[in-house]
DNA sequence: CACGCGGTGGAACATTTTTTCCATTTATTT
DNA sequence: AAATAAATGGAAAAAATGTTCCACCGCGTG
């Protein structure tokens, strides 16, 4: 699966080479062994002083592995660096080809199998970015209140109907706002101190959300925003803002991030409440 | 808390001033949000091409964040870095976040880390066991059909919901049976041949639900159910059956690779339908 | 012990990268 | 609609960084 990368194989060869190179090389290859990670961050100057050398020996250094300078090699480490950190980049780039080597139309499967690939890894980053903090103070904020309203409109929407489905098995009253028979206004007006919001909502984001929002504001009620990105006009409206970064395959956005940390969310709140709460019957199945 | 980096407080600085900031500047901005851990890496030009602006720009937007330049900012990314991949602080770190987790009661975040790796592994399961041939003709069903009725209630109604919305882009004619005013008969009752039915459905099985998938039988539509295994009472009375076995964690089931199936139905059935989803449809009045 | 050879470090050189400056375009205000 | 301010992009200047050259050194060998 893992392929080795480049910078992996080159340290094999200085590995192997090791015992064959002069001494102030070995204090190199020492020092990039010991601080292999933060290589592709350090100039020259810096590698050879923590190796007690001088710049040039390092030069020397990546020359005798084949590489026509320092910069050359630093590029291996950083490409290596680069590519672990941005996994599901080249998952949207295969997904693209796919779609592109449209010769004699592609297999449902194949798309299929693209997708849930894409989908895994937007989990992965879900799970290597959430940001803990504000997930205690979410799961928190939710159980301090007493109403919860939940709020997304169109894509998002399906998510909205998710979480207050979910929160019906907690004590808390919940209120979908749906906008059914173009009642938002009349759906929000009764939130106050001690409510909750729970705005789902994404670019371009949706007039509706951004308006609940800034009542729940007016009203003092605390506000939690599921949305992309700390920027842009939700982290004004918000106390607390979950970030969700979907990769978006097929110029089609992905929603099982969203859902995956939606119920992440239930079930940190109902294990908090089933805690914390003793009168709240333990009931284990929340099936259809 | 956690120590707040400097990095930590620009970003947050950056939040802040967004809305403010001049097209390109915001650009920039959310440039730096997506690609946080590889700033440190790059070189000003790449950090421009990535935003789409020009190289000024970005040692604009540093200055006027307060520093002398680029090179000054991208430093403070450095460090964060450096100090996180220092291994004594790190640690320290996380003891100290772990003691403060447990001072409050249960880690939130170990459920949710918790729950994410179940439901990642579940789309593994989905990856793997994927039936191809009844995708296809899941996908080939519901591109035949004129109408498209979806079904499901309680734990599945959000996932009708998506589906729902998403076939809205299509041509076809959708219907969500909602049940809204109890009406679940009224709004199967004019399914007809040439129609499709997708039911949503898991144990215990709503009634409703298998009610929906009887009718549709009796008026000669074709029936796709999406369930969990191809025993019990939906196999009975459906045309196409698609299997999603969601792993559940805390006893409380999952939804992503269920949302993740249908997300991918929908793809599969767009790209079939040579439609072109737009990911950003701006359209005013009805954006999310 | 002198010779040569590879290793080493200083400094000049070359290259890349960043930053500044300014002309031009674009938005905002009166 | 004109005036003013702000934003933008190109290019030159400045700085930082990496690389090469070469004189020197130390060690092993003849």
């Amino acid at each position: 699966m893992a392929k080795r990368s480049e910078a992996d194989a080159l340290m094999s060869r200085i590995a192997e080479a090791f015992e064959a190179l002069p001494r102030q090389l070995q204090g190199v290859a020492r020092y990039l062994e010991e601080h292999r990670s933060s290589i592709m961050v350090q100039r020259v100057g810096e590698i050879a002083e923590g190796a007690g050398v001088h710049a040039s020996a390092v030069v020397r250094f990546a020359q005798r592995f084949g590489y026509s300078g320092f910069s050359e090699m630093q590029a291996v480490f950083r490409d290596a660096f680069t590519a672990a950190a941005s996994p599901s980049h080249s998952y949207k780039q295969r997904i693209r080809s796919v779609i592109e080597n449209r010769a004699g139309g592609v297999p449902a499967a194949e798309i299929a199998s693209r997708f849930i690939d894409a989908s895994r890894m937007g989990l992965d980053e879900l799970a290597a970015e959430l940001d803990e903090a504000r997930f205690q103070q979410a799961v928190d904020t939710l159980a301090a209140a007493e109403n919860i309203y939940v709020m997304g409109v169109r894509r998002s929407f399906a998510i909205a109907t998710y979480i207050a489905y979910a929160l019906q098995h907690t004590k808390k009253r919940v209120h979908l706002v749906s906008g059914l028979g173009g009642m938002f206004r009349e759906q929000l007006r009764s939130m106050g101190k001690g409510d909750a919001l729970i705005a789902i909502s994404f670019p371009p984001f949706g007039k509706e959300t951004l308006y609940a929002m800034r009542v729940a504001q007016q009203h003092h009620a605390k506000v939690l925003a599921i949305t992309e990105s700390d920027l842009g006009p939700l982290a004004r409206h918000s106390d607390i803002l979950l970030k969700v970064k979907e990769g978006s395959a097929f110029a089609f956005r992905g929603l099982t991030s969203t859902m995956c940390l939606c119920q992440a969310l239930f079930v940190a709140l109902a294990y908090k409440l089933e805690l914390t709460v003793e009168e709240t019957t333990s009931r284990g199945e929340y099936d259809d």
